[in-house]
DNA sequence: CGTTGAATTGACACCGTTCAACGACAGTGG
DNA sequence: CCACTGTCGTTGAACGGTGTCAATTCAACG
């Protein structure tokens, strides 16, 4: 079944029945080549893509007439899915490997959600697990070091393939060179580069042409004070597990 | 009526209808006092927070104990409807100034979904226009310096009171200290204050005590790279307004 | 075996942090 | 009225993280 690991491992997942409806509302699935553009910002949408198999991102052009990575999609995401209460993107969508794709047209979408108010929801939520994702990226790029920002990046990619079942043991293998890494971190390819370089002198990770080996997870994520509440896996969202009461406000 | 700033000047805006329906929604109106804690991250949520008047934001701590604050809210903003289909937040909702807070009880979003698909659709856009501005943020986060984030951060704010019809000539004022700057813009208050001499010396804008006075609009605008078309303001979002077309990914 | 993209290294300037101290101003109470 | 107090804003100097430019090495592939 293509959209088995939607949601999978959430807070909120499907029924079997739900599965069903949305398996039913794919028109076709495609395969796409790697690094190429599939949705451009700014053109009118009638279909959202769900991604199968392989990686894609988003982007956005900036000034300086090149591409920020603002998120990073995996199996299981239905990746422009807020173009269907959005009809535009800010953003554009691309693959990063080669790319199976299932295409949801919007008028399928309309049914769905006027029928199954509850599975409406829950594609409701998906969407929203990339606006914590976001404010999660905001937040650590401002914390972090540029080699706390990518240890956090892999800690994040880590739990996610772990969640959709594609997780490694020994650490994650990604699609990304160290010009995407710069793209997702802030930072310059030659900044990455030391960056990287300072991980692998750390043994914190070793960075070799898109695998990442990580010899003690705990290590990495504290590194990157990474804590996956924010995405949203089985279990509560920190209740209980943190050490003292929230402040006042300021 | 309470919602009426709710959509207002948006690509996706409500009808009378479904405006009456959403008011209706409304179990109660609350005052709540300045610099007050209304969603704590982690708590199970069975309402969502519509901001009548007054300014509210949202936080998450970091690590080390301080908090960041990954939005901001002006009236019209249906603050947070995100915890709505994610039931549980992963982020602090916090006043800024005095707020008037319209109280929607999620057994009232069930049946308005229910009834309402293409009310749903609406509700859904407004979360996710909440995702479009995390993203820029991102952007602009990693792009920007301290000087012209916070530009932006100013162009942004009075965009979004322009569109809900609280804008002003001459600048904007806000609820905000340079403390509260510098964590929007990731950096510190100290050379947040240096920023704004920055800004205040170029003669971009000049920041008193949360007034900030801009004479050339435009050029506030430039300096900060801001592009209004992320906020779905009616227009199309930049479709023939670009100097080229995309490049290929990469 | 040459080409190409990716990774790596060095030198230098700049942006931003940190610590410390001081100034401006409003509110409060004597 | 003034002194006190706390918050907010401002400034200086030293330090470190990051950007920039230029050059070089490495790996993959036709």
């Amino acid at each position: 079944m293509r959209t088995e690991r939607f949601l999978r491992c959430r807070t909120t997942t499907l029924d079997d029945r739900e599965r069903q409806r949305l398996e039913a509302a794919i028109s076709e699935v495609r395969t796409i080549g790697k690094r190429r553009t599939v949705i451009r910002h700014g053109a009118p949408l009638d279909i959202s893509l769900y991604l199968v198999r392989g990686y894609m991102c988003r982007t956005i052009d900036n000034n300086q007439g090149d591409r920020q990575l603002v998120s990073i999609q995996v199996p299981g995401d239905f990746v422009d899915l807020h173009g269907y209460p959005l009809r535009v993107l800010d953003h554009d969508v691309s693959t990063l490997t080669e790319a199976e794709i299932a295409v949801v047209p919007h008028a399928n979408l309309d049914t769905l959600v006027a029928e199954e108010p509850a599975l409406a929801r829950k594609l409701w939520f998906s969407t929203l697990l990339d606006a914590a994702i976001h404010r999660q990226w905001i937040l650590k790029m401002e914390e972090l070091t540029a080699a706390r920002r990518v240890a956090h990046v892999f800690a994040e990619l880590w739990h996610r393939l772990d969640m959709v079942g594609l997780g490694r043991r020994d650490g994650l293998r990604t699609p990304l060179i160290q010009a995407d890494l710069a793209d997702m971190c802030g930072t310059t390819s030659i900044h990455m580069n030391r960056a990287l370089g300072q991980l692998r002198k750390e043994g914190i990770a070793e960075f070799r042409r898109g695998a990442v080996y990580v010899r003690d997870r705990s290590r990495l994520e504290a590194f990157a004070g990474f804590n996956p509440d924010y995405l949203y896996g089985r279990g509560d969202l920190g209740v209980g597990t943190e050490l003292a009461a929230p402040a006042p406000a300021r």
